[in-house]
DNA sequence: ACTAAGATTAGAAACATTATTAATTAATAA
DNA sequence: TTATTAATTAATAATGTTTCTAATCTTAGT
């Protein structure tokens, strides 16, 4: 199964023209088969037993040429890293104010939110991001053992 | 009105036994005034010809400050500079992807998303943001324009 | 006016990310 | 297979935002 979607990624990358290096095929792998959305770092760090000359620069080449295809999408959240998520279909995000994990929400999507803001601010609205906070549940126990 | 608030803030800034430095005060006071969601770098310029010797770490001192104390909150979107935003009520944002201008949008608070999410994930879920992107009136225009 | 706590300054450091460039490599066609 | 060529890589420098540090200066209270 996931050997699936890898075939149909490197099917996309091969029909927009784009090579398929040993890097980049790993770092494409490592994002279909992560459950996380790994930073640019965590991907590096993966990585580097396999590839011991690989740059950073490569990490984040490959990031932006993925997301440039549509393969791969960018999350920033505030001032840390962004992390990266290889599932494009629609949904959105939980993330721990502790430890930084990010899980997958499924929720129907907000479209009457986008037209209605469109209508009262003269926008044209593209898209809209939504996440939500909080304490995962290892963080949660970890605080009340804390005390 | 604007006074009213300024006094307002000010006397939230004693209470909380903060000293009111004039940069400080500037700082608070630019952003009270001003509409545009400003960065710390926008506020750093407007007041460099008021205080010629104020560095930037001021500037970012006392809006942590400011945000500690809940007078401004800070809006970090994506990888460039967080914007400061001192209307502390519940609200969500529009985002113009080719200025980078911000404007409130209001909408009553997405609460049963919270809840539902809290119930699916297991996270102790404390707030949300929205935001919606696109491109603002100005930019639209200009871009019929270019062609 | 004096003191102690807190604030400001300037510069350096940290950090993620992007740009640069020469060398290497993947894909294609001969 | 080999040659060709444009894309990609590695390494490093550069950038931009934000934080840290140490020295100096202000403030409020005695």
């Amino acid at each position: 199964m996931e050997n699936e979607k890898l075939q149909t990624a490197i099917n996309t990358l091969k029909n927009s023209g784009v090579r398929i290096t040993p890097q980049r095929h790993a770092v494409l792998e490592y994002l279909l088969t992560s459950m996380t959305h790994p930073t640019a770092d965590d991907i590096y760090k993966a990585l580097e037993s396999k590839f011991p000359n690989m740059s950073v620069a490569t990490v984040y080449n490959n990031l932006r040429i993925l997301s440039e295809i549509g393969l791969v999408r960018e999350l920033s959240y505030g001032d840390d890293s962004s992390r990266y998520d290889s599932n494009m279909d629609d949904h959105y995000h939980i993330v721990c104010e502790d430890c930084g994990k990010v899980v997958d929400f499924h929720y129907p999507k907000l479209s009457e939110i986008e037209s209605l803001a469109q209508r009262v601010s003269g926008f044209e609205i593209n898209e809209h991001r939504l996440e939500l906070y909080g304490k995962c549940k290892a963080c949660k126990t970890e605080k009340a053992v804390q005390h």
